[in-house]
DNA sequence: GCCGTTTTCGGCCCGACTGTTTTCAGTCG
């Protein structure tokens, strides 16, 4: 099996660091960090590429040099430079630069000084005192690191985006009761709308910035204050979570927002641009010499580079510079397009809510529709339903549609894709549905080949209308199973099946790349909540952000239409 | 190592904070 682009850009970023502790040409070392960033963020399979012999020095940040080496990656799965390296700078070397406080020149000097490899040996060196009398090293620097070593789990763990919104509420709420605080917001990859999140990043605007960091600092969730300045501060909070508030005057408030939410290869793009027109961009403003032309909204920042305003989820430098000089940037679906959920289950199965309390929460809802996709007889554990109880499930929705509340209840189910490809129920009963939501639920382990082939041959029967969680992935604390998405999707389209975004916040696949290449497609989404309760029709939004990193549109999304016009788009020739 | 509507050579995004220093390097985002 060839690289994937992430594996890629992993390869080069360890080339990165290995140059940098070997002392190399920074610029040099800057362009491997460039390329990992484009390999990462490139909207097609590289290795596909190769294989179509494509040339890679089209992808920006990618030259003849580097065309090669990722030719060599994804051909041989090896680089040579970066065994080369490991020759001389022991692998060991790249787990000590995840500690806080050391980078590459102290990594070199501890390897060079001390022979420290690896953090067993490093903890040994702390432990006999020998680390702070290194140059570039002290007291407390030593401390730290032994602090880091005891502590595995402050090395970074990334939140699912769900659980972070809670936090940025509560601290947004506090900061904005300062009264001198004239505007707050969440930045970074929270306000990217990235399905996890690792260091949270905070902006305020307010004349002086010391009253606001005390308030910070001093806010009861704080457990520890890891650094503090005039402007900035970090602090960990007792659920281990880092925040950065960094506090601007209000007439820079735009160019900070702009420049803390990134992402890095976003603003990197977007200085580069800058530059060409003789432009300075920093968190203060964009300026022409010493002359400010743009600072206070983060609208304007863009205008005076003759750009429109891409919205937070797009900026990852996947080409929304260049929609965005166009001015053909997309209009994102939003909470308000969206006009029914297609992914709900009852007290039936494994739902907690009866049918009639579903109906009813989707209809304050606003929504025109609902589907109920109850599971199907082969989940057991969920109590799945038998051809006779999904009858019977049939009739109560004909009997509640009947009564016409204003909302339409469609009849459906998530249908198990069993392991040869086939469908969880039989065709009489699939026929009297308004459309199906297939899934897999078991098996997860087939090989690529055989998962990718089951769920095409699935997706052959006429009744299949939507893959559920094509994935089946759970942030954190499953992977995805092997599953090949570039002939997924191409199957898909070819016949006239479609996808889901699962809103579930620790679920959300299709990612936001396959939105993307499913939209490039033609292939429409459903984004659903997979409600099991009234409450989680909330989950919606998480779905949404999914899909807005995706580039959908209103169109793009199924659930979006009218059910006469939806109706249409589901049948099957 | 990449890149070019001033350049095929000579640039390369920018600033805050800390700790180790004695004016600043290293790290981080």
């Amino acid at each position: 099996m060839s690289l994937q682009n992430q594996e890629i850009a992993e390869l080069l970023t360890q080339v990165a660091q290995l140059l940098e502790i070997d002392g190399a040409n920074p610029f040099r070392i800057r362009a491997y960090r460039n390329a990992a960033l484009a390999v990462e963020n490139h909207p097609r399979s590289l290795a596909d590429m190769v294989r179509a012999q494509e040339p890679l020095s089209q992808i920006p940040g990618v030259g003849n040099d580097l065309a090669e080496k990722i030719q060599e990656a994804v051909l041989t799965g090896r680089l040579a430079l970066r065994e080369e390296l490991l020759q001389h700078l022991p692998a060991g070397l790249l787990q000590l630069l995840r500690l806080p406080g050391l980078g590459p020149k102290r990594v070199r000097t501890l390897y060079l000084e001390l022979k420290i490899s690896d953090l067993a040996k490093l903890r040994a060196a702390v432990m006999a005192n020998r680390v702070q009398t290194l140059p570039g090293f002290g007291p407390k620097l030593q401390a730290q690191l032994l602090k880091a070593l005891n502590e595995p789990a402050l090395q970074s763990s990334r939140r699912l985006w769900a659980a972070v919104k809670t936090v940025v509420d509560e601290l947004t709420t506090m900061l904005q009761g300062i009264s001198s605080v004239a505007a707050v917001s969440a930045a970074g990859s929270f306000r990217r709308a990235c399905e996890t999140v690792g260091d949270l990043d905070l902006l305020a605007a307010a004349p002086k910035a010391a009253p606001v960091m005390d308030a910070f600092v001093h806010f009861e969730d704080v457990r520890e204050i890891i650094s503090q300045g005039e402007t900035r501060a970090t602090v960990v909070l007792r659920s281990g979570m880092q925040v950065d508030l960094r506090v601007v005057p209000r007439e820079s408030y735009g160019a900070a927002l702009q420049y803390f939410t990134g992402s890095q290869a976003h603003n990197v793009a977007l200085r580069k641009l800058a530059q060409q027109k003789n432009l300075k961009i920093n968190e203060y403003g964009v300026f022409r010499g010493a002359k400010r032309l743009a600072g206070a909204e983060e609208a304007e920042i863009y205008r005076v580079l003759g750009l429109a305003c891409p919205s937070p989820e797009l900026r990852e430098n996947r080409g929304e510079l260049e929609a965005a000089r166009l001015k053909t940037l997309p209009r994102l679906v939003a909470l308000n397009d969206i006009r029914g959920d297609l992914h709900a289950h009852t007290n039936a199965t494994d739902g907690a809510d009866s049918l009639t309390a579903m109906a009813d929460g989707a209809r304050a809802r606003g929504y025109e529709y609902l589907a109920i996709t109850d599971h199907s007889q082969r989940v057991t554990v969920a109590h799945g339903l038998n051809t006779a109880r999904l009858a019977h499930q049939l009739d109560a929705i004909d009997r509640l549609n009947e009564k016409g509340s204003g909302l339409l209840l469609l009849k459906s189910m998530e249908v198990d894709i069993l392991e040869d490809g086939s469908l969880d129920l039989p065709e009489a009963m699939l026929a009297r549905l308004d459309l199906t939501v297939c899934s897999v639920h078991s098996k997860f382990n087939l090989s690529r080949t055989a998962q990718t082939e089951r769920i095409l041959r699935a997706m052959d029967n006429p009744y299949f209308s939507i893959l559920g969680h094509p994935t089946g992935r759970l942030l954190n604390e499953r992977p995805p199973y092997d599953v090949d998405m570039e002939k997924i999707l191409p199957g898909a389209r070819a016949r006239g099946c479609f996808l889901e975004v699962n809103s579930h916040p620790a679920r959300l696949d299709l990612t936001d790349i396959y939105c993307r290449e499913a939209k490039n497609l033609g292939v429409k989404i459903s984004i659903a909540t997979d409600a099991h309760a009234v409450r989680d029709f909330a989950q919606m939004a998480y779905g949404l952000n999914q899909a807005r990193r995706g580039w959908l549109e209103p169109e793009d999304v199924l659930n979006t239409y009218a059910w006469k016009d939806l109706k249409k788009i589901l049948r099957r020739k």
